[in-house]
DNA sequence: TATAATTGACAACTACATTGTCGAATATCG
DNA sequence: CGATATTCGACAATGTAGTTGTCAATTATA
């Protein structure tokens, strides 16, 4: 419960600070989903498996999800069939629509992820102690409604 | 505070609200950035004009502090240049060298974007209440150092 | 039925990163 | 002093991810 005084954060260490945090979890999932197998995986791929969801989801769709072009959202899928995470089926009623499922090694990977970032979660807090209620409360009060956009690559620097 | 019982955050939620709440800033601080002048500057340029620092620095100097290569370095290096915030120097010492420095428009940038991101703060510390300086303790035990690498774009799809 | 909209694929282009190579300048060691 | 090694910055080739534009095929609609 922080008895000690609280040095304050300048801004622009609280903006460092959230991506530090951001990376440090998300290399550390996927230091461990190398460790189990999915060596392959890539943070977006994860992202974008739960964009597909569980109805599945044309190139179309996956893009408007993730905030990305039709055409992004499509190589998207590519890396994902290839690595075995998703497949591609013909649309039974529709000629033109191809359905992107996930599967099961992509649903393995999915809930892989969900375990470990779930340990990861209670390995932190277990250091922050009493403060971590507050913490996610303030957090949620902190940033924009979720899923606005993954479009990170290239937002960056550009 | 939070008299409401506190909802349980699931870990990938943790990761994901990080993000975001980064993405928010800076998109915050880009959108005002703008507004006074200074339109064409990305996040990667305040970052990379702190990293030269007022001694300046080398290309190689400055892909060690972001965690990039040379080449890298130097082509941010060069958009810098292009937009006025910084200025390559031969180093009257060492004919290999050239010393990259922050011009003053970079400097004036850099203490608009403190200013800015200070603001963005306490806007959002006035929305958080007392649970701020908790939250503050605690996402300085969340993440890891500070100042470990900037090499984001690139490093969340490849 | 003619027209419009949707879907997925292809091409061309941009942006940013990588590794490898190179010449020039400097430092070091025998 | 001079040969060798290192450092720095530039260039080229490559990889990846994004964009817009175009196109044919298919489906929906007026």
């Amino acid at each position: 419960m922080s008895s000690r005084p609280h040095l304050p954060m300048s801004g622009g260490e609280l903006a460092l600070r959230l991506l530090a945090a951001f990376r440090d979890l998300v290399d550390a999932l996927h230091t461990e989903l190398a460790d189990r197998g999915h060596g392959d995986a890539r943070p977006l791929h994860g992202f974008a498996l739960q964009a597909i969801g569980t109805e599945g989801a044309t190139a179309v769709e996956l893009g408007e999800r993730l905030g990305v072009s039709k055409q992004a959202a499509g190589k998207t899928i590519d890396a994902l069939v290839e690595r075995g995470y998703a497949r591609r089926d013909a649309d039974p009623g529709d000629a033109r629509r191809k359905i992107v499922t996930i599967t099961p090694r992509g649903h393995e990977m999915l809930a892989l992820s969900a375990e470990i970032f779930e340990r990861l979660r209670d390995e932190r807090a277990a250091g922050i102690g009493d403060d971590m209620p507050a913490f996610e409360t303030a957090l949620r009060a902190l940033g924009p409604d979720l899923g606005s956009g993954l479009d990170s690559p290239g937002w960056f620097a550009r």
